[in-house]
DNA sequence: TATTTGAGAAACCAAAAGGTTTCATATAGG
DNA sequence: CCTATATGAAACCTTTTGGTTTCTCAAATA
């Protein structure tokens, strides 16, 4: 199945998970002993999260070790970084606005 | 409903009306016509933008304007780069790698 | 005024999501 | 060899999601 990047980080579950592995890859029971859910249903969010590639699965004797592939993020990323450039606008215009305010009022001050 | 904003950007429509109104405010019914779905379904989909602060609603006579906040993507932004720097990592050693490959056949090419 | 037009809301539906329990299987270790 | 452990997979269940149709209502306009 083609998975969505986008679909796979809106559950919290998974965005833990992938935190959880960032800097070091850990087996699956090892993962899912962190929540409270049973280690199918991590088990599931693992696999949502290998078929959209933020996930690799390395095996290791009778363990397999599940190893963070970040750069699969870099989708979000693009996305969301074409809109930053707007809402820093927002923000600066704001801000200037509140400059703005600032220097008229020290300026009614200097006129006292 | 409390909303997340990272669900709400999981739905390819809701990103897509995103990228519609975020240079310009359009009403419900415009944004609908450029779907091939119901405008009850984008009316839907506005309303879990508006409930996760991506989109407010502005009444003009019987339209009502959908615009765009996308400083509520700012969370998203955020949660993505503390992870950019590992991915980021990852590449330029894979660079390095690669020139240190090259490196060493220039060397080998220059014992011939 | 009669009739479009733009919207909100409700009732309903099928599919997907997120979870559980249970069973099967292969490897590690005593 | 026998048992504990790590995992995959199937069957099943409930809630959420994304969609539809239909009804109502208020503003715009012929």
């Amino acid at each position: 199945m083609r998975r969505d990047v986008f679909q796979a980080i809106a559950d919290p579950t998974r965005r833990e998970i992938l935190g959880m592995i960032a800097h070091k890859s850990l087996n699956v029971n090892t993962v899912s002993e962190q929540f409270d859910v049973s280690r199918a249903a991590i088990y599931k969010h693992m696999k949502i999260l290998t078929e959209c590639g933020l996930v690799t699965i390395k095996q290791k004797g009778r363990e397999r070790f599940c190893e963070a592939k970040l750069d699969g993020l870099k989708e979000v990323h693009d996305w969301v970084e074409q809109y930053r450039q707007m809402w820093m606008e927002r923000l600066d215009s704001l801000e200037n606005y509140l400059n703005e305010l600032q220097a008229k009022k020290i300026n009614t001050n200097g006129n006292k």
